[in-house]
DNA sequence: GCCGTTTTCGGCCCGACTGTTTTCAGTCG
């Protein structure tokens, strides 16, 4: 049996449901006015009858047996119809700090967002601004208020607590008795996600420390002289541990973390190697050049203000320039991505003229003509073959219509990997960190189907899509599918993604070699005009 | 849906705050 505050949380939220769903208004408020009156009440159980109910102020006859039945039931058949039509993301997002039903209902008509996820990637594309009643500090609130219940859920994006470790690691650093130190666990070898942030501590002392964290913090305390046996038993999968034999180790002191390594007989695991799952690989085949960020040459997959960007196409490419890019990649909405003001053909000469123009100002750097095209229903591209010609290269994107099953999902993607015209696959799932899975796909056929079409195969840098998932990268790689670490940049700073791309691709041994952003310009203009 | 009564239908509803507006809408406690 329920108490009056639970019951009450049923009620309001039939109440915000109903308002969702174009309910009566009046009908709404004497709900939200009942179940207020009633978290406030204390009645024992006995009192749960439709005549004692009823007599409350506020609660008529109707409102009354709703009570009742969800007092027993512990919902109400008006309540669960209501539920069943509203998705459980949208759901979700009613309890989101700093909105209500109206603004929800704004988000899921207006914007199709249909999860606290999909709304975070909305305010980070800047879409909310443009929603009438909405704006700026609406938008960086929703996001705060978001992040904060993704980490009070207990888990974090790698980007959002890499520089805070990073900070507490210094920290401690300074206090005497500590004599050596570093982090640990899935933070050191840069795992996507992270419920903790565990740091290893070599010191005499055992003490506790205060921290404003998001995460909780593992303070890891050991003596100075089996400091690096532990940092490589604690850093590491418990498969990785399994596959080196770790528990053979007999003399536990070390100066490095390769002393360990070597006195097992194995190549060095560098820490984003350790999660166990290509040991075999890497002892076979160690990685001659792995991809480091300042191998990349230029930078793909960019929006700007033609479509759903915060900064300019000129402010984009200078930036991008002064990073020390030689190219620029602009790649913004195609025309079905309404929501984020996508082009249009005739703004597509436009921006080909303006972009003409800026080459002339920028060079040597140059801006290459991309866009990021919708990816149909049916697997089509959103602009005709004429209208592709135009552009330099074409990144095919599913932004719509999630919704299928592997069988679909994987066809649909197939059918646009093998359109002549398509140059990179970007964010092959969709999914969101945290946010939202991404459509099913058959990951082996989609890469099969990338070689067989000679197309990329993007590797998403944003931390929160990070999508291709590195673990794929081995079979890209091994099929000759070359991956291009793209930051998918909305605004200048996104530029800086490009960080937490090459984090992961290293987890995945991506090479040099095998990154189509490695190019310098000359050989990817060269590659773009032969593809 | 609730309420109240000038008894059966018309009006309901606190105020502060914020952000987006240009006079107000939405949210919250």
């Amino acid at each position: 049996m329920l108490d009056c505050y639970d019951i009450a949380e049923k009620l309001r939220l039939t109440s915000k449901l109903m308002e969702l769903h174009d309910g009566n208004e009046f009908k709404i408020k004497s709900l939200a006015g009942a179940a207020f009156r009633l978290s406030k009440m204390h009645l024992a159980p006995e009192d749960f009858t439709e005549e004692k109910v009823a007599q409350q102020e506020g609660i008529g006859k109707s409102i009354a047996k709703t009570i009742v039945e969800i007092a027993h039931a512990g919902t109400s058949k008006e309540l669960d119809k209501l539920l069943g039509e509203t998705p459980a993301g949208v759901v979700e997002m009613l309890s989101i700090k700093g909105i209500g039903p109206k603004k929800v209902k704004q988000l899921w008509k207006e914007l199709v967002v249909e999860s606290p996820g999909d709304l975070l990637y909305a305010c980070y594309e800047n879409r909310l601004v443009d929603l009438k009643g909405f704006g700026q500090k609406t938008q960086e609130s929703i996001k705060q208020s978001i992040e904060f219940m993704q980490v009070a859920s207990g888990k974090a994006h790698y980007a959002t607590v890499e520089e805070l470790a990073d900070g507490f690691v210094e920290e401690l650093k300074e206090l005497q008795y500590v004599s050596n130190i570093s982090l640990t666990g899935d933070i050191y070898r840069k795992n996507e996600t992270l419920s903790s942030i565990d740091i290893l501590i070599a010191s005499d002392e055992v003490f506790e420390q205060e921290f404003k964290s998001p995460l909780p913090i593992n303070l890891i305390f050991v003596t100075e002289e089996e400091f690096y046996y532990e940092l490589v038993k604690t850093s590491s999968a418990s498969e990785h541990l399994t596959k080196i034999k770790f528990d053979s180790l007999t003399d536990k002191n070390f100066l490095s973390e390769e002393d360990v390594y070597k006195a097992l007989n194995q190549s060095y695991f560098i820490p984003e190697w350790r999660d166990g799952l290509f040991d075999e690989e890497i002892q076979k085949k160690y990685p001659t050049h792995l991809i480091e960020e300042k191998d990349l040459k230029g930078i793909l997959h960019n929006h700007s203000t033609y479509s759903d960007g915060a900064n300019t196409l000129e402010e984009m490419a200078t930036y991008c320039k002064e990073l020390g890019y030689e190219y620029f990649g602009i790649a913004d909405h195609s025309k079905s991505a309404t929501y984020a003001n996508g082009l249009k053909e005739d703004r597509i000469v436009t921006q080909h003229k303006e972009i003409d123009e800026l080459n002339k100002k920028l060079a040597p750097f140059k801006i290459l003509k991309g866009t990021e095209c919708d990816i149909l229903y049916d697997g089509s591209l959103d602009y005709s073959n004429e209208v592709l010609s135009a552009f330099d290269y074409i990144v095919a994107s599913i932004h719509q219509h999630f919704k299928m099953d592997e069988e679909k999902a994987t066809a649909r993607l197939i059918k646009a990997i093998e359109n002549p015209y398509t140059t990179i696959l970007g964010h092959p799932t969709g999914r969101l960190l945290l946010g939202r899975p991404g459509y099913p796909i058959n990951h082996k056929k989609v890469i099969d189907a990338c070689a067989a079409n000679n197309v990329i195969m993007e590797l998403n840098a944003h931390p929160y899509r990070l999508d291709i998932d590195w673990r794929w990268i081995p079979y890209c790689v091994e099929k000759g599918v070359k991956i291009s670490i793209n930051p998918d940049a909305h605004e200048k700073k996104g530029f800086h993604d490009m960080h937490f791309g090459t984090c992961v691709a290293r987890k995945g041994l991506l090479t040099k070699d095998y990154c189509f952003n490695a190019l310098g310009l000359a050989e990817i203009e060269s590659y773009l005009k032969n593809a």
